[in-house]
DNA sequence: TAACATATGTAAGCGACATTCACATTGTCA
DNA sequence: TGACAATGTGAATGTCGCTTACATATGTTA
């Protein structure tokens, strides 16, 4: 199923603790102005919220980690919740960047593509669970933000096609929309049962590619009208 | 579909802060000792979680709302962390008990159980959001608890057996559990998404009745061998 | 009832954090 | 060069989680 393909960090805007070390060093050689602070933040940021959860990450030790004082960081951004929230903006367009790329990998209309889309969407929770809690915990307090919804939209847009173009029905029929989104719950669902460890925990033995083309044939097999 | 039956709340164990107030003032007649901080606390939490959410909630406020002083409550609890797993297994317990009515209002092997089963869940999101966020999250920090897990499994075990008395299968059949983990997945993720905003910003219209029966009817219809 | 152990409360203090403010340094452009 | 914006620092403030030393209430037992 070609999983290596799918697999996020493929563009390099997840780099290891090594590489950021490296750039921070050379980037302190610039003495008192760092240079690039806004970004190597971000990197720090990231690393950090994989490594002790979203709500356990203090900004303070970003900036150490960025070789910086704690007052440092809010010359770039107004206070923690904007931190977060460009964050998980270049989480989300990474997120889409890979969907992308899976649909490409496989014939347009075809099952396989539904399928690939949702590995996709497993993979990055798997792979990035810190970011997928906070993306996907977010909205909390940033309930009604443009650029976090259209971020969203772009992503649900995408699965809304494959999934229309598999039926063989225009992608603004509202049905395109309804079966999408049964099929973004049980996606969204199995990834959050999975990096919760619910589903381990309850001895789910149930193959994961088994289980994503079981229920793309039953939700999406069959006449549109049956829905 | 008896919705009324199913909200939660109904055994009282969720209380107004009105309710709070009163009690905390009779309790503190009692002077030097409150006599009842335990439970205040745990109240005076759950309240907290849901007006600023479980990681904005601190001890000190919960302290303050009961009256005592911000080192009272670690002589009934560890740390944070364990009172937030007394708050978890409070509400689970709730849950299961909610199930349990809900599946003693539909006759033994129909689809109405099941659908009522998936609408008691979401209803606990909707109601309860800050705790569901909670019990739901908690887990990357308690992992290998087994008091969490048991309650996980009774929860669980209830769905399983619903399934497999409509599919006419032993419940240990391994198919009842896997089609009841992927009743989970949807249910699971469509809270997660109706609480974080994210179906409404997407502008999903399926009622979500229609919903839950649909997809119920597609992933349990049919015979077992097609799964 | 006196005395003692135990349970449960308080106040003060520690280190960490988010955020702000006055001040220092640097880059840029007239 | 000199002025100004951008970006850094250190110190300060208020909050928090948690600990420690001490105070008070409760229950048991002599």
């Amino acid at each position: 199923m070609m999983l290596a393909k799918l697999t996020f960090c493929g563009m390099g805007r997840f780099v290891t603790e090594g590489e950021l070390e490296t750039q921070t060093k050379n980037a302190k050689r610039a003495a008192y102005h760092h240079g690039d602070l806004r970004s190597q933040l971000l990197l720090a940021v990231r690393e950090l919220i994989e490594e002790k959860g979203a709500e356990n990450f203090s900004i303070a030790e970003a900036a150490r980690k960025a070789g910086v004082s704690s007052a440092a960081p809010y010359r770039h951004f107004a206070d923690k919740d904007e931190i977060l929230k460009a964050v998980v903006l270049d989480a989300m367009d990474d997120m889409t960047h890979s969907m992308r790329d899976a649909l490409n990998a496989y014939p347009e209309g075809s099952a396989d593509r539904i399928n690939a889309l949702g590995q996709c969407y497993i993979d990055f929770a798997r792979a990035h669970p810190g970011m997928f809690r906070l993306v996907f915990g977010i909205t909390e307090s940033h309930e009604g933000d443009e650029d976090l919804a259209l971020r969203g939209a772009q992503t649900f847009g995408i699965v809304i096609g494959a999934v229309a173009d598999y039926l063989g029905i225009a992608r603004d029929n509202p049905e395109a929309k309804r079966r999408a989104y049964i099929l973004w719950t049980v996606v969204h669902g199995h990834s959050w049962l999975t990096i919760d460890g619910k589903a381990r925990q309850q001895g789910i033995d149930y193959p994961e590619t088994d289980m994503l083309a079981a229920v793309s044939l039953r939700l999406l097999g069959g006449t549109v009208d049956g829905g």
